[in-house]
DNA sequence: CCTTATGGACAAGTAACTTGTCCATCAAGA
DNA sequence: TCTTGATGGACAAGTTACTTGTCCATAAGG
């Protein structure tokens, strides 16, 4: 039929107002000077041994992009660079206590937003969705939408 | 549990994903001048008696946006201003042949990225998914993710 | 070694918005 | 009917989050 429009653009929509919900709770808890982008940023850093250009590859953009993101979060006190043990060209990333913070807040952030989907749904539901999300969406880059 | 934070990142990258898909598409069947925003854009022009104020509203960006957009797809082809029937200030958006054929390609395109849902989960569950998306996605602008 | 690939810095350009300002026209009340 | 405030739209300039292009120091493989 003529789902498949309407799929698309709730789909988008739905994300959309994911994000947006998420970005508005993180900035409620003081840290206004965080975008969307930062919070995938921060989820990567997180998992350790993250280059520069590590970071590039996940978030879908160029490596210059992805420093100047990275000289932000530097700038703002919520990520530093390590010198890398192994070569000299490159610099492990990593979060401070702002950083840490504000993953957390994230995170708290998208469990309240993502929270009417479990109730509307029920958690078995719920866990069937995220389980057909996972095996049909092929992994990508982190980005915004378009 | 944590599925919060994936569930997220999946329709988030799911979105990204579908109109990506729509997107190249439709390029592909000559429309290389377009962007995703465009095809929304025609979604709200071909419902007829739209002006540019109206678009902007429905795309979520200042009017002076929504006017350059309009301003580019008319010097492309794709769109036509009309006067207002009852308001000398306004104008009424159509489109061009062009438009409608753009239109329909973005049609088909989007059914053939979300046909692979449906084969997925079959005719059922894919229609169930649908209702709960439009039952649980509010209303609101269509527009990039962030 | 010598060649090629890679992480990163520096600089400039660009696309898709935004804010700010203005004007013509409309709608509604005194 | 006049006047006052809101609205559709145009014009101009500024901003942001990227991009492309270039370069250097270091690394890895023959």
């Amino acid at each position: 039929m003529d789902d498949a429009l309407a799929f698309s653009a709730l789909v988008l929509a739905l994300s959309g107002q994911l994000v947006q919900e998420i970005h508005a709770r993180v900035s409620q808890q003081g840290f206004e000077d965080l975008r969307p982008a930062h919070g995938f940023a921060f989820a990567r850093i997180s998992l350790g041994d993250t280059t520069t250009a590590d970071l590039a590859e996940h978030l879908g953009v160029t490596k210059q992009a992805a420093a100047q993101l990275v000289e932000e979060l530097v700038r703002k006190g919520y990520v530093v660079r390590h010198p890398h043990p192994h070569d000299a060209r490159a610099r492990l990333l990593g979060l401070t206590e702002a950083g840490w913070a504000a993953t957390r807040a994230a995170d708290q952030a998208a469990r309240a937003a993502v929270a009417p989907w479990r109730e509307a749904l029920g958690e078995a539901r719920f866990s069937e969705l995220v389980a057909d999300l996972t095996r049909l969406t092929p992994p990508g880059p982190i980005r915004p939408a378009w």
